[in-house]
DNA sequence: CGGATCATTTTTGCATTCAAAATGGTTCCA
DNA sequence: TGGAACCATTTTGAATGCAAAAATGATCCG
């Protein structure tokens, strides 16, 4: 096995998978699971201690990293920044190829709002979000991006919705298109800035953290 | 030697050393001169190539990442969105010594700009791009500008500029700092952005790149 | 003499090993 | 009986060993 795929099936386990915030990592287990040897297990180890997804306790193994209060605020500062930037790069590189893929995904997420699916519309949203990233033609900023929405996908994705914000939330999604399609770039920066400020709030009120 | 200490050590050597862009990174004598065997020192190497500054070639051993037009263009869009983005959250949250000490930089900075001592304003303005990051008081942009930093320094603050740009460059620091005084947060982060893409250019126009 | 071919050496990636540290459990004593 | 001290076991971090791949370079043939 490449040592990408190791980075990335660990990644996995972490951020969708069976390994809760704050637990131990078994290397030992994950070595037999991914069937190879410790060496590259913790290479990768290493690889995402420093994206932040693992803890390093000297002499006392890793730990999958919890997200504390300031971590969420953090994280939220700097998405808010990167989408920001993504709209405004991909209003005048984005095809019309594209468009039409985001204004599907946008028809359904509506979809699946009115048939009150969160999972189902959060996975719309989420494709959205990666969709208008992956438009700005820029793999720096798409990296930093992922990084980061692994970090905080469960305070993101996972945090119940209020009915007043969801439907909110729709509204603004509708607005993104619509600047994406005038290719209104300050317009789109704007709406997002807005659009994540607000799931921030709902975040931080809701208390999410896992640990301090 | 402790593990992170290894990855800045190795860092350094890879930034501001010896080992130029597109070099064979000799693994061997990178142990000899860390007194380390070869585990840790791979370990580094992983998550460096993670970060962007070393290329990993299956089988066939690790070179210095090399800057290609894409890659300064791509990291100078997400270096004006983080710096414009430290800005805006800076003007709150700025102590008053940190003020000081940006103010003290920048009298420096113009000292050397009077002197045509490149080398010293750079360092200059480096410190000051850097004291207001922190000033940002968010780790996880501060760790990302560090890691782009290390990546673009060479095209950053290698490349010469003109006499017009320098001239002009002083200016809009004086403006950064007068918008930092005055809290003006939107008015900094325009200036930031301005003055990243006024460098941009010139990088760009200087034709800088270290190979496709 | 130039270029292809094959043996030799070196390098790479990973598994294994080893010492040091942490953990857990048992014993011993107040 | 409670708790400190000690020892066995496990786990960690790093060095070493090993098989496979790549680089080197010596030889052969046109």
């Amino acid at each position: 096995m490449m040592h990408d795929e190791v980075v990335s099936r660990l990644r996995h386990v972490l951020t969708e998978g069976e390994i809760p915030p704050g637990a131990r990592i078994p290397e030992r287990e994950l070595c037999a699971s991914f069937a190879i040897s410790r060496t590259p297990l913790r290479e990768a180890l290493k690889v995402l201690a420093a994206e932040g997804l693992v803890v390093l306790l000297p002499n006392r193994g890793s730990r999958a990293a919890k997200l504390t209060r300031k971590d969420v605020k953090e994280l939220f500062e700097v998405c808010e920044a990167l989408e920001a930037a993504a709209g405004e790069l991909a209003c005048p590189r984005i095809s019309d190829a594209q468009l039409r893929e985001i204004a599907e995904l946008q028809a359904g997420m509506v979809e699946h709002y009115r048939a009150q699916d969160l999972l189902s519309y959060y996975r719309c949203n989420r494709l959205i979000h990666e969709a208008i990233v992956r438009a700005a033609d820029n793999a720096v900023l798409a990296g930093f991006y992922e990084s980061i929405a692994a970090r905080i996908r469960r305070a993101r994705f996972i945090t119940p919705m209020s009915p007043e914000h969801w439907a909110l939330a729709i509204q603004e999604h509708e607005g993104i298109l619509n600047a994406l399609q005038r290719r209104d770039a300050g317009g789109l920066a704007h709406i997002l800035r807005n659009h994540l400020r607000r799931k921030r709030e709902e975040v931080v009120r809701a208390g999410f953290a896992e640990g301090e």
